[in-house]
DNA sequence: AGCCAGGGTCTGC
DNA sequence: GCAGACCATGGC
């Protein structure tokens, strides 16, 4: 049996990127920093060790191929974030975010794990949702080698009862997860929605899932499809939205509200105030 | 002990 | 359409 040998895998240079600030601003759940600074980032079934030094990602045990099929697009590498930047930038209140949260990109990840991770988000904190996404991995992951467990799939969640789901302590969200297997299975859920239907309609096809509302379904938009018309709000964002924007976000910056309303997330949890 | 956590459902007005 | 109770669990 031939085993090709794979090497770290270094890209350019890029121009506007925070792997740290990209991987803890709330977006993702999976991924553990190392001893060294590196972090192992999870989605679905994949697993890489990535880090940054002098403006480059390092893919540990990467090869060229893993990274242009998944990685790039996961990070959103080939998005020109200064150009989003220099938008935002017109508006005062949001260039004080944009400034302090400068280098976050938004994910594209696999969108069951999304839907199920920010299923398991409502009414909770994030220390205990990655608890409870991390055992639910453990219990019905596929191994993908020593302790890491892959993401669970539909079909494995379909054949479990609330019962069976009692390890990971996900409460009431239980049957939520259930629920949504079973309408991704049957496609009355589609994880799939092309890019041009309207976010609105978007919202629709998620929220016929017992567990999502209009919240989640846009985190799952956002964080997983590249919508980034998708607008999420929390209760941090409607306490921002409150004070500084009565009137909506202004429209020249709907077509990118979904970058905003991170940086305004981030900002507003982790900066001054 | 009571409150809150990247909400949603269900009921009642 | 909107307010309020309730939902499991755990950290503070």
């Amino acid at each position: 049996m031939l085993v090709t040998e794979k090497k770290d895998y270094i890209t350019e240079k890029i121009g506007c990127f925070s792997l740290k600030r990209t991987l803890e601003c709330g977006q993702c759940f999976r991924f553990f920093e190392e001893q060294d600074g590196f972090y192992k980032v999870f989605s679905g079934n994949k697993r890489v060790i990535v880090g940054e030094k002098n403006g480059r990602l390092i893919f540990k045990d990467t090869s060229e191929d893993e990274f242009e099929n998944y990685w790039k697009a996961y990070f959103d590498l080939d998005r020109d974030y200064e150009e989003i930047d220099r938008l935002l930038c017109t508006d005062r209140r949001l260039k004080e975010a944009s400034v302090y949260a400068k280098g976050i990109h938004i994910l594209r990840q696999d969108p069951f794990e999304t839907l199920c991770s920010f299923i398991i988000s409502q009414n909770n904190n994030i220390p205990r949702i990655k608890g409870i996404i991390d055992r639910f991995c453990k219990l019905l992951g596929k191994p993908i080698s020593g302790e890491d467990y892959a993401f669970p799939t539909a079909e494995s969640i379909s054949r479990c009862t609330v019962e069976d789901l009692a390890p990971i302590r996900a409460g009431f969200r239980a049957k939520y997860l259930i629920d949504a297997a079973n309408k991704v299975i049957t496609g009355e859920a589609p994880l799939n929605i092309p890019q041009g239907v309207e976010i609105e309609r978007a919202e629709e096809m998620l929220t016929v899932i017992k567990g999502v509302g209009k919240k989640v379904a846009d985190c799952v938009l956002l964080f997983s499809m590249g919508r980034m018309d998708a607008f999420p709000e929390d209760v941090w964002i409607k306490r921002i939205m409150a004070e500084n924007f009565p009137d909506g976000l202004p429209e020249e910056f709907l077509p990118v509200r979904g970058i905003a309303q991170q940086y305004l997330y981030h900002f507003n949890r982790n900066g001054q105030k």
